[in-house]
RNA sequence: GGGGGCGUAGCUCAGUUGGUUAGAGCGCCGGCCUGUCACGCCGGAGGUCGCGGGUUCGAGUCCCGUCGCUCCCGCCA
């Protein structure tokens, strides 16, 4: 860091001292991290943003009596010289260890309260109590090391992209809703009663006009909102680098988001496997990693077994395949299958629907212990065998379901479990891919209609005849099996965006009333046009090795969507209410 | 909307089969201490056992309800 102009209260980072400036006078300021009372002699450790250096008060300083009274998270102002330690009283764990500043004056500038939990230790505090007092929490070490990658990323992100013709531009906060498919936050309109604004679930529609109006390339680190139930790694705010390009094809944005990665991760410390990265189809990240977001830092691929066990007289088998379902399995390795491993594991396949697990372990003879060793044939085991790769001592586990989506996904899940629990997934590497070839379309059995598995504004590739076969031309990137974003090129053409707000049950005055800005536009001269989102938040936090997206943002909510820090949301005053039109249904929130 | 986990001192936690006055470490306060760096030693204060109800002679402990936090499913890119 530079040095800090020099004012009444410092002149030097307490962090970046060193044993270059023995010798000379220099004042820092900050807060007391920790205080050790000797009596004849006290140590005070100074903490400021640059990291922290001992300050040492000797009695016949005239500073001795403040550094009496002061205790940790004081704030304090303290000048002296730079002295070098003796040999056996240099601290290696510090990076000032090998000095120490003799104070000569101090000025106490502010008291503190004694902080609801440590600040000098990196302990687990219950996150409650963390959000309630969250100007201490964001001044301990592992948080401020968090708020810098962050910073350290969206700088990295707008280096590179400025460096490459991008243009900065903002979209509306206040705005009305866009057909991203999550719920709106609303804001009422004091000026027209009775109408709402909706915040952005994305600024998706204005940057597709900023094509339309010539921008060419876009970007904006947006903050985007929706309404949903909260997760470890959503919340109701969070922010996305949202980038648009005008006159290209899939090809350019994969590469300009590569180039983009591979320069955020050298930012933050991390080697981004060389480009391009590998492009993966839908339907064979289904298969093969159950998932249309694989984590590929460990195998564990499943494979069909539909052709291995096509002639068995296993009744669950049989059945699945003659009704159509899907048999499949992958090879977990040598494990050790316990009666409660399988329970769990089943439990695992269960909750996403499976009806069940068929489990084996190889055993050295060459028979099975497995549930269904006697139901299966002699060929049965052996196919299973050779396409699962099978030896002596190896877990194999097996999954049949009517539904090919339901099989792959409870055999991603379960994939994943068996990573986890067996500490299959290197913590050092960093797998990055895309996921291409999506469907267009997914049927909403439910509702009895065709959903769009992006948005309606992607490019679809096919036949409007089938809409089950459409492709689009979206795309995802996926980093250590976490979505971390995703785009497309888009619709350019306003027949083709007909078709498909008609394919989706949209008739054409909904469209005209919801999105007939976007149908003029596109009736204006639309150039190709695409691009792509990245949750910022997401990569933070793989990047900063935190679970919880909260850990990277500075002011998080809760599960629950409030903030225990201002109290928010809150109940407002009647005044308020009848100014924008609005009457309660509910009580309000004591 | 559904399922799991948690809630005891400022913090992190222990608390037996329901049994007297609810404990520990850290922190805090006071005293001592001139080379510590998680300083040390001595002493002390600090509790609506989340909240409400019930069972019981007696509830931190059992039951019912409720609130909050958290993870997951649904939902959501």
């Amino acid at each position: 860091m530079r040095p800090p102009r020099a004012n009444p209260y410092r002149d030097a980072w307490a962090g970046e001292l060193d044993a270059a400036r023995v010798g000379e006078r220099v004042r820092v300021a900050g807060w007391v991290h920790r205080r050790r009372d000797h009596g004849g002699v006290i140590f005070i450790d100074l903490r400021d943003r640059s990291g922290i250096v001992q300050l040492t008060f000797h009695p016949e300083s005239p500073a001795f009596a403040l550094a009496e009274r002061l205790r940790p998270e004081h704030v304090v102002s303290a000048s002296g010289e730079v002295v070098r330690r003796e040999e056996r009283n240099v601290n290696p764990n510090l990076k000032t260890g090998e000095i120490e500043i003799s104070v000569e004056a101090a000025e106490h500038l502010a008291e503190s309260l004694t902080p609801p939990f440590p600040i000098d230790e990196d302990g687990q505090v219950d996150e409650m109590i963390r959000l309630r007092h969250r100007m201490l929490d964001l001044r301990r070490e592992t948080m401020q090391d968090a708020m810098v990658m962050r910073h350290t990323v969206n700088r990295a992100i707008r280096d590179y992209l400025n460096a490459n013709d991008f243009l900065e531009i903002e979209t509306p906060i206040l705005t009305r809703s866009t057909p991203e498919g999550a719920r709106d936050f609303l804001v009422p309109s004091r000026l027209t009663p009775g109408a709402f604004y909706a915040l952005p679930q994305s600024p998706q529609l204005f940057k597709q006009l900023l094509m339309m109006s010539g921008y060419e390339r876009y970007y904006q680190i947006a903050r985007c909102f929706r309404d949903e139930d909260l997760r470890a790694d959503r919340q109701p705010e969070f922010t996305q680098l949202d980038l648009e390009m005008a006159f290209v094809e899939e090809e350019d944005v994969l590469s300009t988001i590569e180039g983009l990665l591979t320069r955020v991760f050298e930012a933050a410390g991390f080697q981004a496997p060389p480009a391009p990265w590998p492009r993966l189809g839908y339907d064979e990240a289904m298969l093969r990693y159950g998932s249309d977001k694989p984590d590929t830092r460990f195998a564990l691929e499943i494979a069909d077994l539909a052709e291995a066990v096509a002639g068995t007289e296993f009744r669950v088998f049989r059945g699945v395949l003659d009704g159509g379902g899907v048999v499949r399995g992958f090879n977990a390795g040598p494990r050790e299958a316990t009666r409660a491993v399988a329970d769990q594991l089943t439990e695992v396949v269960k909750r996403y629907g499976a009806g069940g697990l068929v489990w084996a372990v190889v055993q050295e003879d060459g028979t099975w212990r497995s549930p269904v060793a006697k139901a299966l044939s002699d060929a049965d085991r052996t196919n299973i065998e050779r396409v699962l790769q099978a030896k002596a001592g190896d877990l194999l586990l097996i999954v049949a379901d009517a539904s090919a989506a339901v099989a792959a996904t409870a055999l991603g899940e379960l994939r994943l479990e068996v990573a986890r629990r067996y500490d299959l997934i290197p913590a050092d590497r960093h797998e990055l891919l895309w996921v291409v070839d999506f469907p267009m379309f997914e049927y909403n059995a439910a509702e009895q209609r065709w959903d769009a598995l992006h948005h309606p504004f992607t490019a679809p590739v096919g036949s409007f005849d089938d809409p089950g076969s459409l492709r689009s031309r979206g795309y995802d990137i996926v980093l250590d099996g976490s979505e971390i974003g995703g785009g497309s090129i888009r619709i350019n053409r306003p027949e083709v965006q007909q078709q498909v707000f008609t394919a989706l049950g949209i008739s054409e005055e909904e469209a005209e009333a919801r999105f007939g800005f976007l149908l003029d536009a596109l009736k204006y001269g639309a150039p190709p046009h695409g691009g792509l989102a990245l949750g910022i938040d997401r990569i933070v936090a793989i990047l900063a090795n935190k679970d919880s997206i909260r850990d990277v943002i500075a002011f998080p909510k809760t599960a629950s969507g409030a903030d225990p820090l201002t109290g928010a949301p809150a109940a407002v005053d009647a005044a308020q209410l009848s100014e924008v039109g609005v009457k309660l249904a509910v009580p309000p929130p004591a």
